[in-house]
Order: C-alpha cells, then sequence, then structure tokens
DNA sequence: GGGGGATTGGAGAGCGCTTTCCGAGTGTTA
DNA sequence: TAACACTCGGAAAGCGCTCTCCAATCCCCC
C-alpha cells in the first residue's frame, strides 16, 4: 500500500551510522568519502531499499531529468477532433521515436504536455521557468504562434521542430522544404510531365508555404510560370476533394505534386474514381514518405523526410543547450530525398 | 534569463502584506478567508507575476498531477530498432490521443517512461512509489511481464492496455479479441470461403493468442477443425512472408485472416505478386482498421479496435483508482465489429 | 615536536510549498 | 456584562534532498 512510509535518506543514514550528508555523497558520487563508508552506505541502501526522491532533489538541483515536448496548438473547439487526429498520424509517432532515441540514453524523460489556448501556454512558460521541465521540444502548429517567443523571453531553453512562423532567436531544426518540392518538380518534369499542378497544405505554415514556393520556383525556371495550384489541410478527404477540383479545372493535368502523403491518398482516390490511370494519365508525387506511401496503390512516389533523425538531432541541441544556456543559437536543416515508387 | 529569481509564495506575501499562508489559502481556493483580502492577494499575484511552483507543492502534497505512460519492452538491443518501429505505429499515437482526451480536461500530463530491462522496471516502481507521477498506464509488450505484478505489489495505482499474460490483481482494459477474431470467421465463411487460413502474430502474447483462439473456435464450430497457420511478427514484411509461406503449403487457399492490418498489408503484396486476386481468388480480413486499413487497396476488411475509446476509459479508471486506491479491481472489455471493405 | 596544509565527516540552512495549531477578533446568548 | 462559540490570519513545522561551512583528523616538513 502506498501509505507505509517509504524510506528516506535519513533512513539509511541511521542504519548506516553516518550522517545524511554523507549518504548524500556517496549516492552522487562525490569523491571524499573514505572507500571503507563507501561500502557501508551502499550496505544500508541495499538493506534498506532506498530509492531517492526526484521530486525533493529537483527541488534543490533545480533539474528535473525531464524535458517537455509541447504540441501548441489554436484550439477551435476543447475537444477538437484534431487532436486525435494528429496522434494517430505517424507524424507524431516518429518525433517521440527520434527524441527518445536521444533521451532515453541519457535517462531523461519525456513530459507530454498540449496547449491550445494563449492562456495555456502563458501557464506552461511558467511552470517551465519554475523548473518543470529543464527544457522544452515544441511542435508549433498554429500559422502564427507566440509560443516560441515567449520560450526565449522566458529564457526557457527550447527547440522547435520546424521553422518559426516569424524570425525569433530560438534553435530549431527543419527540413529543406523547397528542395524537397524541387526535387518532385524535377521528377515530374525529367518524367516528360507538361500539365503539372499542385495539391498544397495551408499557405500560412512555413513548412507548406515553403513546399509551394520551392515547387513553383523549380518549374518556372524549367518555363512553367503558372501552376494550377489547390489548397487542402493535410488530410485525405480534403487531397481528395481539391484533386478533385483540380481535374475539373484542368482536364489535361498529367501530373500533380500533392504536399503531403496523406492528401496524395485522397488524390489517388479522386484519380482513380475519374477514370484516370496513374502513373499512366497523371503522375503523382507525394510528400513525407509516410507509411501510407507503402501502403497506397500504386505505392507512392513521394520525398523522404528524416523526422526521426530530425527530432533526434532537436534532442540532442536541447540537452546541450540545457548544459550551456548561453551558446549561440542554433539551426540544422536537412536534406530531403525522392523516393521513386509506382505513381510517378 | 534563467537566472532571475522567480517570484515565490513569500513575495506576493510581502506584496500584499499578509502571512505565506494566506496567499496559499487563497490560491488554493480554501475558504475562510475574508473576501477582501481575496482581492488584495489576487492583485499581488497578478502584479509579481507569480506562478506556483509545482515541485514544491508536489513534495508536500505527494500528488504531481502526472501519470506515467509507461512502455514495457523486452530489451533485445539497446538501441534496438523495434522502439522506433512502435512509435511510428500509429498504435502508439492513438492510445496516446485516447489518454490526452481525458487527461487533458482533468489538467493532468503525461510523461513517457519506457523501461527495457528488469533493472529499469525496479527503478521505475521506486520513482512512482516516491510519487514521481500519481500512477501509470502500462502498455506491456513482452510475453511475460513481471511490471503488473510489481507495480501492485508496490501499491502504484496502474491500469493496463491489454490484459496481463499472468493474472495479476491489476485494472485492466482490453478488447475482446476472440471474439473479433470469430467475427473475422463468420465473414470468410459467410462469404463461402472453403479453404481458410490465418497468419497469426506470436502465440505467447495475450492479445495474439485470444485472436488465434478465437479464430479456431469459431470455425471448429463449423465444422473446420483445421486451420493452416503462418506465425508472423506483427510487421508488415513478416506478412508478406508468412503469406507465401501459407499459399506455398496451401494453393487452394481461398480465405484468410491476417491478425494486424500491417501484416495484412504484407499479405496483400504477396498474394498479388502470386497474381491472386483480392477479393475474387483470397479473401482477406484484417485486424485494427488502422489507416492502413484504408490505404490498402483493396482497401482492406478489417476489425475495429476502438483503441481510443479503450485508452480514454484506462484513463478514467486510473483517475478513480487514483482518488480512491482501496477500490474493487477492475476491468472493462470492448466489443469489436467487422468493417467491410474491399477485401472481403 | 609543532605548525601548516590537505582530507574527510557532520551540522544545518535552505529549495518553495502546505497545513496544523493557536491566538486574536467578532458576534451571540444568558 | 460575562461567557461562549466561531471565524479568520499568522507562526512554524515539516516534505526529502543538496551543499556550504566548519570542525576534526591526519600527514608531512622543518
Amino acid at each position: 500500500m502506498r501509505t507505509e512510509r517509504l524510506p528516506t535518506l535519513e533512513d539509511v543514514a541511521r542504519e548506516a551510522g553516518v550522517s545524511r550528508a554523507t549518504v548524500s555523497r556517496v549516492i552522487n558520487g562525490i569523491r571524499n568519502v573514505d572507500p571503507q563508508l563507501h561500502e557501508v552506505v551502499w550496505d544500508a541502501v541495499g538493506r534498506t531499499g532506498y530509492v531517492p526522491n526526484r521530486l525533493a532533489r529537483s527541488l534543490v538541483t533545480r533539474r528535473t531529468g525531464t524535458v517537455a515536448l509541447v504540441v501548441s496548438d489554436s484550439e477551435t473547439h476543447d475537444d477538437d477532433p484534431f487532436m486525435g487526429r494528429f496522434f494517430a498520424d505517424p507524424y507524431f509517432g516518429r518525433v517521440v521515436g527520434g527524441l527518445m532515441s536521444v533521451l532515453r540514453g541519457q535517462g531523461v524523460q519525456l513530459a507530454l504536455q498540449i496547449v491550445g489556448t494563449d492562456d495555456g501556454r502563458k501557464r506552461l512558460v511558467g511552470d517551465l521557468r519554475n523548473g518543470q521541465a529543464d527544457g522544452a521540444i515544441v511542435l508549433s502548429l498554429p500559422a502564427v504562434d507566440p509560443l516560441p517567443r515567449m520560450l526565449t523571453e522566458g529564457g526557457v531553453p527550447a527547440v522547435l521542430i520546424g521553422r518559426p512562423a516569424e524570425p525569433v532567436p530560438i534553435d530549431y531544426v527543419d527540413l529543406a522544404n523547397d528542395t524537397g518540392a524541387a526535387l518532385a518538380a524535377e521528377h515530374l518534369l525529367t518524367r516528360g510531365c507538361q500539365r503539372i499542378g499542385m495539391i498544397s497544405g495551408p499557405a500560412d505554415v512555413p513548412a507548406s508555404s515553403d513546399r509551394i514556393a520551392g515547387f513553383r520556383r523549380s518549374l518556372a525556371r524549367r518555363g512553367h510560370g503558372w501552376v494550377p495550384t489547390e489548397t487542402g489541410n493535410f488530410t485525405r478527404d480534403s487531397g481528395e476533394i481539391a484533386m478533385r477540383d483540380l481535374l475539373a479545372a484542368n482536364p489535361q493535368l498529367d501530373g500533380v505534386f500533392v504536399a503531403n502523403d496523406l492528401m496524395a491518398l485522397g488524390a489517388l482516390a479522386a484519380l482513380r474514381s475519374a477514370g484516370r490511370d496513374v502513373p499512366g494519365d497523371v503522375a503523382v508525387v507525394g510528400f513525407d514518405d509516410s507509411s501510407a506511401a507503402v501502403a497506397a496503390s500504386p505505392a507512392l512516389t513521394t520525398i523522404r523526410h528524416p523526422l526521426e533523425d530530425m527530432a533526434a538531432e532537436a534532442a540532442r541541441m536541447l540537452l546541450a543547450r540545457i548544459e550551456e544556456p548561453a551558446m549561440r543559437v542554433a539551426s540544422v536543416i536537412y536534406e530531403p530525398a525522392l523516393i521513386e515508387r509506382g505513381s510517378a
């Protein structure tokens, strides 16, 4: 039962016949302790089954051994189904996996925090400043999010995954989204596509606008100054609708770049029901190389996003920043790669 | 910068001209405080920008407002790629989403803990007993895992997702895996399948053995006493291999139940390259109704697993148990449903 | 043999908060 | 007016730990 008192440092000290301070030193591996006492103390620890109380320790050391994974959302409704979608998406899991691969080895824990309101953000920053966690990895979803700035101003060590929408002196890792989109453009061109369209994500989120810009720029360089575009919201269904619209407006379309795999899945469905063969009639290139890409049929040609590596790097950067808060603000940009499968 | 001291209760008290105790009472909404003082105190809180320090509070209240999500794994290698797979799988995300849907409303945080070794488990239980978190939601992966028992013996409030492999007096939520598998059997039979096979998961994990048992039992009742079976490990590739083997040994196969969608994806690929039409030649039923099921082609007929609801219920159960540790041990079993799509 | 330096263990002051215990003030009744 | 019950705010004792001082011990060198 929870009720029985757990042994404390005091108990161990009594058992070992030394002072609390000595036990603390032994446990934390500080020298200046007679090897003989050392052994006596460890014996006592074993006998009492002592486990240090992290809370109490953190209170004085100002270190928790925890980093927060903050998902910053712009809450529409409180029971917004979006969050459910977000977690079910492999994106979230891949980030967690990447973070854990680094954190775990360092004995650092991950605490999940979701904030949807400005009030929530304020409380979060307050808690972090109070040493709730040593730092934060931030997944910022809204197009414009005050959180990154709040964090830096609060002096909270933090690393963003994905560049901030507005310039803020904060560490981040990101993907060269524009290069990735350019890769898609090159590929469609190389395949001989003449009428190329695009299904983009919301124009105000950085990852999305970078993909739009990269794709257009690359195409413009090869003489395609005009790219018919429909906008989706990164869900499967929005991709299906966008594809239908795009096709209606541009019946001769023979190639399309879809800004993520989930929407590409929808696009595939729309093309199928429009009787177009993929890649025969229309070539499709996705983005992310998510598990959906392999499951699709035809399997999606897509742009690989080394999300696990990026998250791992973010974790390393955060750990470094925690260690050395004055470090220069840094960013690491990853290069995407084209993965050729069946759809283009 | 992190260095500047944050306002403490003491500072607020000084600012308001009252004692620490009074401020504490006001903040925690305890009556017995003059409404006038009440206001004075909140003013002072606002002026100083005070945020209570959770750590310090937890130390004395023995409540953290945090629950741990424990993933208990049987570590093969330390840099086991399995964990990466696990997180990328929608399973993990769906659980997190379900938990958060309940926890978030209660202002409870989720701390992710991964343990792979017995030593890690011991440390974890010690930390939990010390009040690192108020309770734990446990995802137990290994076939036989000492953790559930350790948790109950340590008096740590905990709820398992998926029944324990060996009987332990611990709360859990689970899916009626056997019923789900029976549903799959019925469906294949109803379709008129005569030669039915199965691709199962590892026989020693409960979810898997329940599916095997449910499927066999249901089929046996309808005269199919023998079900050719291949075993996979829940990954796509293992499903592909298993399907190939199953087909080689049973060329006349016309129906197969695959114990999860991921393996079913592999099975589909194997069938395709063997030149079998799905569902024309061979009908395929998956399990989980994961996002992969929709992406597959043909889309998978599968067994729906209300994982989000289960996780949400687990969260509620845990919260209840934390509130009332002496409560009777409970379990909640969810009923699966057949989702008919293209593959069967 | 005595003084200086190095080494080691212990006492105790907090970290920021909650909460019990008391005393002081207020109102009510005889 | 005195006695009593009640309400409300403050002093202070911890929660379990770390770490700075400081005292005690030991060794070496002159």
